[in-house]
DNA sequence: AGCATCTCCGAATGTAGTATGGTTATTAGG
DNA sequence: CCTAATAACCATACTACATTCGGAGATGCT
């Protein structure tokens, strides 16, 4: 994992349809070495997946909120994820530190929808509450930053 | 787009490598029409990217945290969308309604990378506070659900 | 220094993406 | 109901790219 790699990683991130040819050039290499290195780079799942990215207004989805549930009992376990994940709606699910104990992120065609789906999140075992943050407008969403050095090492 | 593209763009979400002869096939056409579908897809922008889905581990930023931003005016424009840009570490910036005006996801390597992004935060103009959700564990993240119909309608 | 390992390149082979033309299905209008 | 126009589909041909291979150079370990 050195800096060829990492700058392979961001050049996919941004575009994972280019030719080895022009990801080589990008970075410095031959396409048949940078054909070997994302190789690897994805036999060692530092790469997990290939996707496309959805417009979800066009899906239907527009509505986007974050919400918070409370519980009275440890939510870190199979059982939990299993009947969050069974909600299509969720697209992320937290275990996070504080006073409450879960962060579900989720999109929904409505206002209307959302309601829905927070009806089903009720009946999930252990929860005992929900605080909803509605987003208005997302400033942006991108891939994570794989470049930029760490200071501290 | 009828169910025949929500399939396509289920199956490009859960690999986007795959072949249009393995990929027509999944949803009952010849290459050449799975191909052309797509084309419009991304013609559209329903498709909006093609991406890799890097493990945050692997690069160091193990450390995931959401972070409630109050302010004392509106942060809706465009300086506060770029001065949150130019932070790398923060992944997804969104306006909320509720009592916090702004949240965003953030990706270090450590809590102490996450200290000296939430003192770049709060030079941010207009920041006067912030609330910081650790996460623990993550269930899943996962694409967006394209295929499952809305009841509403 | 010597050996082993790794990475690279350039050329080959095979496979898949892309473009084309003709056919069938679908829709709109008379 | 029938016709015309449009759109979607398939099969084929062509081009470009992914993938594999052998060999050369660099790197690191003993």
């Amino acid at each position: 994992m050195d800096d060829i790699d990492r700058a392979l990683l961001a050049a996919l991130q941004a575009d994972a349809t280019q030719a080895y040819a022009a990801l080589g050039k990008a970075v410095g290499l031959s396409a048949g070495s940078a054909h070997e290195r994302v190789r690897k780079l994805r036999e060692r799942e530092v790469i997990r997946h290939t996707t496309i990215d959805v417009d979800p207004a066009a899906v239907d989805r527009g509505v986007l909120s974050f919400v918070m549930l409370q519980s009275n009992a440890w939510m870190g376990d199979p059982p939990t994820r299993d009947a969050l994940a069974a909600i299509p709606e969720i697209q992320e699910a937290h275990i996070i530190a504080g006073s409450a104990s879960l962060l579900v992120k989720i999109r929904t065609s409505t206002p209307e929808q959302l309601q829905a789906v927070l009806r089903r999140v009720f009946d999930v075992d252990g929860v005992t509450g929900t605080q909803t943050i509605i987003v208005l407008e997302t400033f942006f969403e991108r891939p994570l930053n794989v470049t930029d050095p760490d200071p501290a090492r």
